[in-house]
DNA sequence: TATTTATATAGATATTTTTCTATATGATGG
DNA sequence: CCATCATATAGAAAAATATCTATATAAATA
């Protein structure tokens, strides 16, 4: 079982502004519309949706469209993914590279 | 005990470049010297070097100097702290902004 | 002491990112 | 069917990032 650092390494991308990481707290509670989690910024509509389009395309963030709205939510899939990742990368075990291609750190 | 937004965001920042997770990756069975980790990349010694300084920067790392090498190891606290960060943004509690500020997502 | 080895720094360039304004799309309601 | 509201897209400008080559520093060794 490899470790996917792709994927992982594109979770923390979406995750590396503070907006974008704030988002995400205010979605941990339920699902908002994009027009409600506008108003605990201070920047404009398209900026906002910019960041949402992000998170979507990462997948920490789910879109749901109804009428003129777009509801967000967290996908708890992928934030259990990302816990994770965390530690697969972080903790020592034996996926680690330098026992696959003959290092010398052990 | 309010979340640390800024210090949170620094570190997923600092993990928003594949090699510098791979780095993690492999400092995680234990310390090694930058011209070890060179060997795992495809990189120049400069671009390693940046990368390394970001990551102690960021405190995920840190550097020890012994003679003429330089032994770089993870740091678990930090890693610890993420782990935790990434639970405390992303699951439902009362420490979401939208409690706080009145939002009307509960 | 001169050379080699390990690492860092400086400076340049190309790419990516963040944000804005302006505009388009698409649904709702009068 | 026209105006309004929510959202997305286009395009531009400024800032940040990743990478390189060249060079500096500093320790070890011949």
């Amino acid at each position: 079982m490899d470790i996917n650092f792709a994927k992982g390494t594109s979770l923390f991308k979406a995750l590396s502004d503070e907006t974008r990481v704030r988002i995400i707290h205010i979605l941990s509670c339920g699902e908002l519309c994009a027009c409600d989690i506008l108003l605990y910024f201070d920047l404009t509509q398209p900026t906002l949706s910019h960041h949402l389009s992000l998170l979507v395309e990462a997948g920490l963030v789910t879109a749901r469209s109804e009428g003129k709205w777009v509801y967000y939510q967290l996908s708890k899939k992928m934030f259990t993914f990302l816990e994770n990742f965390v530690k697969e990368v972080s903790h020592d075990s034996d996926t680690c590279l330098c026992n696959k291609s003959g290092g010398n750190c052990k």
